[in-house]
DNA sequence: CCGTATCCAACTTGATACTG
DNA sequence: CAGTATCAAGTTGGATACGG
């Protein structure tokens, strides 16, 4: 009873938050908070994406529910990728985490670098 | 104005989530939560981990100045980690997350389900 | 424009063995 | 008990080229 679904952990937890805090989706999910975008939208947003990452992202983040991915079938295509409401619901947790990370940085870098200057005392 | 720390996900913020919200790391910290803990009663606390993931994992949260590692010169060594003040600050916002994780799990499954039947359908 | 396919380097992980 | 060292294997990520 520590944690919000019991005393372990669930791996199914685990998973999902590794599919929808990983490396960009934080940031993609931050842009399409703000509006629906394009796929060349979103890279020009994050822009050390690579093409490939990005899709496996927008593929991930549709397959788990938070986005929504429309195909225009213009000529040239145009995809628009948009948040759902299953997605709005993540920012609040997101932003309590964001919070966190912001607040306790400072005191998180000096561990750091106590840490790293206790290690080399010892080589 | 969209996150706690601006427009953009600060790269050190992601990093730093990364570090600590990491395979491992939410259930060593959950561990110890409730009470310090021996190297070995962690790794009987989270079976499936494997020695040096599990040195990795408190190596990483110690530097981040999450938990602490204390040696106790018996013989043979004993070593206590616990949580530092800094970490017990982390578990509010695990817990949010978590809560959102155990809430939505069923839409995300469902949500799993009609993707994956529709890729079905296309190949 | 929006991807997929391929190749390749880098990092991560596990299994195993060994040390103080 | 609490690690470190080493090696093999699987996974990820970027660069590039090509297809609808």
């Amino acid at each position: 009873m520590d944690t919000a679904d019991g005393v372990r952990i669930a791996a199914p937890h685990r998973e999902l938050l590794d599919q929808i805090l990983d490396k960009w989706s934080l940031s993609v999910l931050n842009e399409l908070c703000e509006r629906p975008c394009r796929f060349n939208e979103l890279r020009r947003a994050v822009p050390q994406v690579t093409q490939k990452s990005l899709t496996a992202t927008l593929r991930r983040l549709e397959r788990n529910g938070v986005i929504e991915r429309e195909v225009v079938s213009t000529r040239p295509v145009a995809v628009r990728y948009r948040i759902t409401p299953l997605g709005k619901t993540l920012r609040p947790p997101v932003d309590v985490l964001l919070a966190w990370a912001s607040r306790n940085m400072p005191a998180v870098e000096r561990a750091r670098e106590v840490f790293d200057g206790g290690e080399e005392a010892g080589a």
